[in-house]
DNA sequence: GCGACGATTCGCT
DNA sequence: GCGAATCGTCGCG
């Protein structure tokens, strides 16, 4: 089954253009084997998010700390943290070492092993299960013990893995979620997601 | 050491 | 639509 799937090279993560990484990102598969589960999702929402000069970002002007050390590894590892002290989010570090550039992974739609990601989630509604950044991290069983790791090797817990790059008339461009803070970074947009597809989060529109 | 806050979600009104 | 939940991270001193 997840001979299928083969793993987006490190090369691809090396850009430093992350605008169009997180858009070339949209229909590439996500893929945890955790717990001996096996989940393929697709991803379908994207958030790019640009240091040093984006203010939605952790690491804004540059800023190293513990926590965001490893957005300025080398393009192609996961960057996992706690948001509101209970959700995680999964984000894949781009661009080569020192670049501070992420993308957060919003939303995914369930492909394989629909069933271990609904009792993960012990929810009912289907349409719930993988629409928000929290929900595709409690879904797969990505935790911040998964910060940090490459993702392009099909052996590991987590990896990305290639798919045909959509159409630019499919995708989505808005400002990013829940950054009001970010000043004038916050009508970017950074925010991308596949057009009239079902499992994109809310709100579909943004305004600051 | 302490206080403020968040790249959200869920349940209730 | 609104508010609570819940805790790691960060800045201050």
């Amino acid at each position: 089954m997840s001979n299928n799937y083969k793993p987006l090279p490190k090369e691809f993560y090396l850009s430093n253009d992350v605008c169009q990484l997180a858009q070339l990102l949209l229909g590439k598969y996500l893929i945890s084997k955790i717990d001996k589960k096996l989940c393929v999702t697709k991803i379908v929402e994207t958030e790019a998010y640009k240091a040093p000069e984006d203010k939605g970002s952790h690491a804004y002007n540059n800023k190293i700390t513990a926590r965001t050390n490893t957005m300025f590894a080398e393009g192609g590892r996961s960057y996992v943290y706690l948001c509101y002290g209970i959700h995680n989010m999964f984000n894949v570090v781009t661009g080569p070492t020192g670049t501070a550039h992420a993308i957060l992974v919003r939303a995914v739609e369930p492909i394989f092993g629909i069933k271990f990601i609904a009792e993960r989630r012990n929810i009912k509604d289907i349409k719930n299960l993988t629409n928000g950044p929290g929900k595709v991290c409690h879904a797969l069983g990505i935790t911040r013990e998964d910060n940090n790791k490459q993702l392009y090797l099909d052996n590991k817990k987590i990896y990305l893995a290639d798919n045909n790059p959509l159409n630019t008339k499919d995708i989505y461009k808005g400002p990013r979620v829940g950054i009001a803070y970010a000043e004038e970074c916050a009508n970017w947009p950074f925010r991308f997601y596949i057009k009239d597809n079902p499992w994109v989060s809310h709100p579909k529109i943004v305004k600051y």
